[in-house]
RNA sequence: AGGCGCGUAGCUCAAUUUGGCAGAGCUCUGGUCUCCAAAACCAGUGGUUGUCGGUUCGAGUCCGGCCGCGCCUGCCA
């Protein structure tokens, strides 16, 4: 690499005057309604207002998917769900992190300015300790540190997450400042935008939807499956009896009410008063839901049938980052000592 | 690299001592009950015993190789 000045990463090819938003998302596949309502939807708005950069983490899978098929599999599958509801290639860029691998690069520069102990105490790594103590590896105790660098190689200045992700955020503005206060400053600490994201529950009504517990709502699934999710979902456990009142603040499926039409309040005063039972509730619930996912669920079946599209889209993201990635990397190296 | 230990259902484990039908709890699925779901009760599914070979009439169990994980002692850029 030609030793030079380092040159201004400001110098997008995305030039903009909007500021510019990163934000990582797991290879977990086809994405379910948590995921839609958590995220993605959040993504698709910001992506209109923020010059937004949008990753699909396969380099922090591995620290838990160790099958090669089934993770390229599955990072198909994201990519083709982001599209199917909505991220636009001429508004954002999508790419896979794997296809840039610049990032890794830096994680290890950034990995000499952190202190282990700042990742020991991390909430996560601790999490997935006790989740596969037999697969307590490297790179789970240094996700946090090519987070960072995810952000940071593109010197993003805003990171959209729910408020539980904070405190790693906060992890990388630690790891940005021990870095600038050592070789200069060099990174913008990322700021984190809180969406008003819910938190959505599973089918069981008490954890959070997620694909390994097995309690999602498949939006892209077949109108029957949908059906069948629904029906299966833990309602209001006080409400046995269809005379019964029940409680909406407690009952996962009016809560999902809210974001299927705008006369939630009238579907939850049914169920105060019993005018309305669970079952009405939840079929209603069911054809809201496929009814609205239709469209995108039509494009996904497009996309995931045609992966050369896709591969496209992610070709093309990963190509226009290129010299905003180099930029960063080569401003680093001359910082930091390295030929 | 060497020493010690471990590997059995999706999960936690039993059966290994003394070779003799691979089992239990939880999860999951179905049924009863409820407007549904949950809870409760009843029933059921679920296994290449990490892997390859050997000994034996017979191996989860004994022997050897390999793979993986943990702990310990080293070596090294």
């Amino acid at each position: 690499m030609a030793l030079e000045l380092a040159p201004s990463p400001a110098l997008a090819p995305l030039a903009s005057e909007r500021p510019r938003a990163f934000s990582g998302i797991q290879p977990s596949g086809i994405v379910h309604l948590g995921n839609d309502l958590g995220a993605v939807r959040n993504y698709v708005r910001l992506q209109y207002d923020y010059d937004a950069i949008y990753c699909i983490v396969d380099y922090h899978a591995l620290t838990t998917t160790h099958d090669g098929t089934l993770l390229r599999e599955r990072t198909r599958e994201m990519a083709a769900s982001l599209l199917a509801l909505g991220l636009d290639p001429e508004h954002c860029t999508l790419f896979v992190q794997s296809d840039r691998p610049e990032h890794t690069e830096l994680a290890w520069l950034l990995a000499t300015v952190t202190p282990v102990s700042w990742l020991e105490r991390t909430p996560t790594y601790k999490e997935k300790k006790l989740n596969q103590p037999d697969d307590v590896n490297h790179g789970l105790l240094t996700y946090p540190v090519l987070q960072a660098a995810d952000i940071v190689i593109y010197k993003a200045t805003v990171v959209p997450v729910g408020r539980d992700q904070a405190a790693h955020l906060e992890l990388s503005r630690e790891i940005v400042r021990a870095f600038n206060a050592r070789y200069g400053p060099t990174f913008p600490e990322p700021q984190a935008v809180f969406t008003d994201a819910p938190v959505v529950l599973g089918t069981d009504g008490v954890r959070k939807m997620s694909k390994s517990i097995g309690n999602t709502i498949d939006i892209f699934g077949a109108p029957e499956l949908i059906r069948k999710q629904v029906m299966s979902m833990v309602t209001d456990t006080k409400r046995i009896l269809r005379t019964d009142p029940g409680r909406p603040a407690v009952c996962n499926v009016c809560q999902l009410h809210r974001h299927f039409g705008a006369d939630y309040e009238e579907i939850w005063d049914g169920e105060r008063t019993a005018r309305t039972g669970c079952v009405d509730t939840k079929k209603l619930l069911a054809e809201r839901i496929i009814a609205y996912y239709a469209p995108a669920r039509e494009r996904y079946l497009e996309l995931i049938s045609k992966p050369a599209m896709v591969d496209e889209v992610l070709a093309a993201g990963a190509a226009r980052l290129k010299p905003l990635a180099e930029a960063t990397l080569a401003e680093v190296h001359a910082k930091m000592g390295l030929r």
